[in-house]
DNA sequence: GATGAATGAGTATTCATTCAT
DNA sequence: CATGAATGAATACTCATTCAT
């Protein structure tokens, strides 16, 4: 009778970290993050609660770890590596990317954008928020000031807000808002805006 | 001393009321609402608990009516008995009006925003936001649709899109997005996008 | 319909936290402060959990008023005023009044001698009890001095521990150790000590 | 690789018996018995948590042999056999003897005096505690007896007292009392006593 | 012998709400 | 109208103990 091996441990471990990371995410998404306690998270992912903490070292390690993996998500796919030249191509691409992640994930983002506006809840959030978008607002940037804008910085925020919006209404309202049909029409308004 | 009059006991019956709305609106805002504790919105008020219940039945009752107030603003001033015939004026007002109830009242639609994500805070609350901002919707579309534009639908979907992801920056972090520039450049926007 | 009285609210005030202290004492004396719960507490005192919380910020807070109590029961009637000149009788009128502290409250003490073993119990506990014994030490080394002794200091040390395992095997084995016996045994061996 | 022979096996056995209870002891001591978990003593004991209760029933089992270890130890160096002739030099040894069981472990006895004073926290210890005191008493009894005190049981009373105590302080405050110091004014004190 | 995942009862604490006054 | 003492259920978190491997 030996003990499990490291690998089968190790397997165990993950697994249980993504069920737990699942549910947490779902319930979060749903309910909210003060709304969804500890108990409900452990009774439908079908553990105890003390096994929760073993794994996480607080409900906040549990939101703080779903919001990594959506950042990671966020720049995963996100070739950040062409310093300055943005081409038209890679900015639809990214903004269709990013209406993929929303369409593949509302939930998380749903998260997100409550998180945002929950202040306090972490008070870490917000700066790391910012500074991780940061690099995405700079391509942004780069990017209309290339394609002619005469006023780059204006146009930025707009497009931003466009783009923010969208995904607000998409996620909130999807009956009304099919993110297919906004998708596209975000796209056009885009170079709407930045041809001005 | 003689007993108050019906009216006294009124009028004081109301400014109770209101001096509790605010005093949660502030708390409920800064802090969020399950962070906020009866208790708290009592000893800010300067009153008891006992009293606080005697005004509102309990604390969701509170949102509740702090969010029907926020509601009758947007609508208090929105002219909206012209059935069909808005024109651009009428509209660019009521986008600057919304732009104006945003910057006098950030911690209220913070408020807001911030419920719409969290559904089930108060299960009613999305119904009737979709109820009202019905009406609206239809103003809009109608004059997007007078306006010339050849998918009235989509381009009421994108300005809709725009109007919140603009608020929704402005609230969030209004040092980098000026409601002052953001206005000027959503209204540009916006026709834009519907003169496509 | 009107409130209570503030004098009602008050004494209803005393009277609970009375009970509250005086039942923890029991409960923390006779299983220790970390074995005994607020539960325990609460349903001892008939009254609910939440109440203790009213009335005190914390468990802590509890143990922390208890040993306040404590040392001012030891410098309530402890002529502390005439500098220097402690004369034979004041001296053993302080142990003698020391073991009716003792004889009145073993409760108490059993718990004062329990937390100066419970390290990390309370951090702060050591030192206040370091710095409101100094003065006592004090008058027993001028005391000693001023009868002749030789070593003082020594004299002192052994003292002490006497009058401290006298009072520790009182609280402990009082059937073993009556603490009237122990009383008298004591005052003559400490004239012996110091005449030595 | 032949497997281990009995012998070998039963010396892995004590050693981690040992290894488990000096952790355990230094944890106790340290941070007092409720505040050390088993996955303390395991993790420091570089051992599972499981292996742990391979070895004692319970955290209150190992509890109980650390004590009994103790008073082994008391016992141990102790010559009892020559019943009712007790020596002085005899006794100036057991005295010392005490005290350098204090000065080389007074974590151990920390312990101890602490859990003398929370009876509730092994019920059976007290008992135990008298049982194996007692011959201790009746040597020194007899000895108070034959050195021609006139109240040999109120002078044993006193004596016990005085070392008590003298461990009590040497333990709580060390830096105020020199343990040196004071097993010589202990020796010193106590002949004063009896000769009295 | 040895492991650590898993459990469940327990802990301190909070808070919306009630109610006697 | 107004008070605040009182409740009890809920919450995040801990930990001794078990057990499959």
């Amino acid at each position: 009778m030996s003990p499990r091996s490291a690998k089968q441990l190790d397997d165990i471990r993950k697994q249980k970290k993504e069920l737990i990371l699942e549910t947490a995410l779902e319930l979060f998404a749903e309910n909210g993050f003060h709304a969804t306690s500890m108990s409900q998270i452990a009774k439908k992912a079908g553990i105890s609660k003390g096994l929760a903490y073993n794994y996480f070292e607080s409900k906040n390690d549990i939101l703080n770890v779903i919001m990594a993996h959506g950042f990671e998500a966020v720049y995963a796919d996100l070739d950040l590596n062409n310093d300055g030249i943005v081409t038209k191509d890679e900015f639809i691409h990214f903004i269709r990317h990013s209406f993929s992640l929303v369409r593949e994930n509302p939930q998380h983002w749903k998260l997100f954008f409550s998180l945002m506006l929950q202040p306090h809840v972490t008070a870490t959030f917000n700066d790391e928020y910012k500074a991780k978008g940061e690099p995405i607002f700079m391509m942004m940037y780069n990017f209309i000031k290339s394609s002619g804008s005469k006023d780059p910085e204006g146009d930025l925020m707009v497009v931003s807000a466009l783009l923010e919006g969208a995904f607000l209404y998409c996620i909130v309202a999807p009956d009304i808002f099919p993110i297919d049909v906004m998708e596209e029409k975000v796209i056009n308004a885009f170079f709407h805006i930045i041809n001005n």
